[in-house]
DNA sequence: CTCCTGTCCTGCCGGC
DNA sequence: TGCCGGCAGGACAGGA
């Protein structure tokens, strides 16, 4: 599911249910997501209290106050579901670990395609995890401006589109919102990233602090999978100007539909691109 | 270094 | 109705 705005939504779900409970249990119902889950995870977190709910670019990470704690990724598929205490709930397929809190609150994290993951960390130290070490700048934040990301796309060969999944250079987009990004900043996928303008890194920079703040206050994008930690959904895949939005003609746009053929969908890196060849020259 | 491909896994959807 | 291929929001390893 999840880029950068639909886990800041999942974060602060958890924040609202869990900051400052104590972990009692944690349940494993298999030994491995994507990678095998770290031996201490269950003796590092039961009884310990929640002290810090934080999201680096699509990472959750969560400490309790020995200074301990773990990272949770949502790969493509995961979902974490929070049963108030007193509900009753239906264990599902796929409910791969489960945090019973103090209050009784569970925190259920469900991945059917098992990309997703968590591992331990602590702290003082996490920033020198290997999913961190080496990850670009927050876009929401000061450390992002048209100059580092000049910087860090200098002389890059590949095409925009590609580069800006790559978590190095910026940290928490996806394919939903490079291609939204680049169709505001009227930039086409295809060119090479190191060719890219200053006073159009300077737009490009706008435009994915835009398309992120708007994402995360309508509540990130619901496609197929993702859900808040409550159950329900975002809405801004009905703001989408052009992912999966092919032959479809893009807002504001007043080109002629049987001769343009309005968006188009092609194929980078392996992975869906949409754009309008009108306005992303 | 950079870049490209293949791969992990399950579920869903469209076409035949 | 049922089967099969293609595709999916991510990120890694390995090779050119």
């Amino acid at each position: 599911m999840p880029e950068l705005p639909e886990v800041e939504i999942v974060r602060r779900g958890l924040e609202k249910a869990a900051l400052h409970k104590n972990i009692s249990r944690v349940i494993l119902n298999r030994g491995d997501l994507r990678f095998p889950i770290p031996a201490h995870f269950q003796k590092n977190l039961e009884g310990h209290e929640i002290v810090s709910l934080r999201r680096r670019g699509k990472y959750i990470l969560c400490f309790v106050e020995s200074g301990e704690g773990f990272i949770l990724h949502l790969g493509m598929s995961g979902r974490i579901k929070i049963i108030p205490a007193g509900e009753k709930y239906e264990p599902q397929k796929h409910d791969h670990v489960v945090f019973i809190l103090s209050d009784s609150t569970q925190v259920i994290f469900n991945d059917p395609r098992r990309f997703g993951f968590v591992d331990l960390t602590h702290n003082d130290t996490w920033r020198l995890h290997d999913s961190f070490k080496a990850m670009g700048p927050e876009p929401l934040s000061n450390d992002f401006h048209a100059g580092v990301l000049a910087a860090a796309l200098k002389g890059r060969k590949s095409p925009i589109k590609t580069a800006l999944l790559d978590q190095k250079i910026v940290a928490g987009l996806g394919n939903i919102y490079v291609c939204e990004a680049l169709f505001m900043a009227g930039i086409n996928p295809h060119k090479a990233a190191g060719d890219v303008k200053a006073e159009k890194l300077e737009i490009l920079t706008r435009c994915i602090r835009d398309v992120l703040s708007r994402a995360i206050d309508a509540g990130g994008s619901s496609l197929r999978d993702y859900h808040h930690t409550d159950g329900s959904l975002g809405y801004f895949q009905h703001q989408f100007c052009v992912y999966d939005q092919a032959g479809n003609m893009c807002p504001g746009c007043d080109c002629d539909l049987s001769v343009s053929g309005g968006i188009k969908r092609v194929a980078q890196a392996g992975r869906s691109t949409f754009y309008c060849p009108v306005r992303q020259e």
